[in-house]
DNA sequence: CAGTGGTCTAGACCACAGG
DNA sequence: CTGTGGTCTAGACCACTGG
């Protein structure tokens, strides 16, 4: 073995020695300092390299422990969550939009307790559906916090989609994203121009800017849409 | 500005700056070099710092080019995609699970062009359902190819899954997973016990180990089911 | 307490691509 | 051609934690 002076080589040999069970899952590898004696290259490369393959769950590294290969492998899928109007136009598809609803209402209980907000707290609330050639795409229904996004109410949504607006204006520390399925409503139904109770697949989006929430929103998509993501 | 000696503090001043506008989507920020006279640092600090805010997609780097704000921010979102038992367990919640089919046979067209394969190969199918407290959590249906995976052949699956066994024994390079929605079928329905047209949330996964298909699976999650990821 | 990973530094060279 | 990020190196100190 000689002359992995780059971390993206040592990063091969490492996956390939996983690969092939010289390093079989549970055990301890080398510590960097002699793998980069045996390699002929710094500690520090060889730290690059086990570092990246920590994050992709593939090894385990603790001080003093060492490095181990992961005895249950966990998959990591990183998903782009962009704006529906770049997902649309990536496609090659003609994106618009639609503004069904824009109003300021007290929102159910069960979103101002996400929200973390009282329960006579009003929202700006807006439903618009997305679509794609001229077919329904996705149909999103939308709080907006307005203490923390006063500009919301100057916006009438209709020339640009809260969806683009909010990412491209409004600033967030963090957020939570939920994926799930939901069989289509009648007025779903409607929209999307689909059966009354097909499978739908569904998000919801939470975002905060510190400790304050900044949105909520709940994407549903055309009957056919998937989401997808290298491993 | 002083003393932010460590990356992490230095990605937190970017943030902050890119947080509070100082720092608009499409501006180019000050080069490496510069950032590290200006916060007291080394520019390799900078640079650790700058390449991890760039893989979440909030910068854009380039060579010459230099570091600017996205203008359109693409959140990631990383789902950690475990062993079925790993994640009951994880509930709290008693995991078990029930082989329904083993057997050899010829995929349909799909799988088998899918997995770039003759239409006349024959594979190793599986179907389990997978139990979470004695009540149905997901359905696998599995095709496994016995030319990459010719352990397969001697393992019943009663005692191990095949979900479990192959993501233990079997290496693979890298793969392919969709997530999507799809109305329970009768024999779905009979199996995850509940209503005929239920919406699941449902995945499909392919597995490659170098240019060959190792194995393919889609799996049925009972109504309810959410992933969830921090944004 | 001592071994291991985590990080910082200063300096260097290189690869890429903008102008 | 030249500015910028990408990386490597040797050496150092530190933080954590297992034994």
């Amino acid at each position: 073995m000689l002359h992995r002076h780059n971390w993206q080589s040592v990063q091969e040999e490492v996956l390939r020695r996983i690969n092939a069970r010289e390093w079989k899952p549970g055990d301890q590898i080398a510590n960097e300092a002699d793998l980069a004696a045996e390699l002929g290259c710094a500690r520090t490369t060889v730290n690059r390299a086990l570092r990246e393959i920590a994050k992709t769950g593939l090894l385990d590294r603790r001080r003093k422990a060492g490095t181990r290969v992961a005895a249950q492998p966990i998959a990591k899928a990183t998903f782009d969550i962009s704006i529906l109007r770049q997902e649309v136009e990536r496609r090659g598809e003609t994106y618009k939009h639609h503004l069904i609803k824009r109003e300021v209402a007290v929102p159910p209980r069960t979103i101002s307790s996400e929200m973390g907000l009282t329960a006579r707290e009003r929202l700006l609330r807006v439903r618009a559906l997305h679509m794609a050639n001229e077919t329904p795409y996705a149909l999103e229904d939308r709080w907006i916090h307005l203490d923390v996004v006063p500009d919301a109410k100057r916006q009438s949504f209709q020339e640009i989609s809260a969806n683009e607006w909010l990412l491209r204006q409004v600033p967030y520390t963090h957020g939570d994203i939920r994926f799930f399925a939901q069989n289509a409503g009648e007025s779903d139904a409607e929209l999307l121009n689909c059966p009354v109770g097909a499978a739908l697949f569904a998000l919801d989006r939470l975002t905060w800017n510190k400790a304050e929430a900044v949105t909520k929103v709940r994407v549903l998509f055309s009957p056919g849409y998937q989401m997808h993501a290298p491993l």
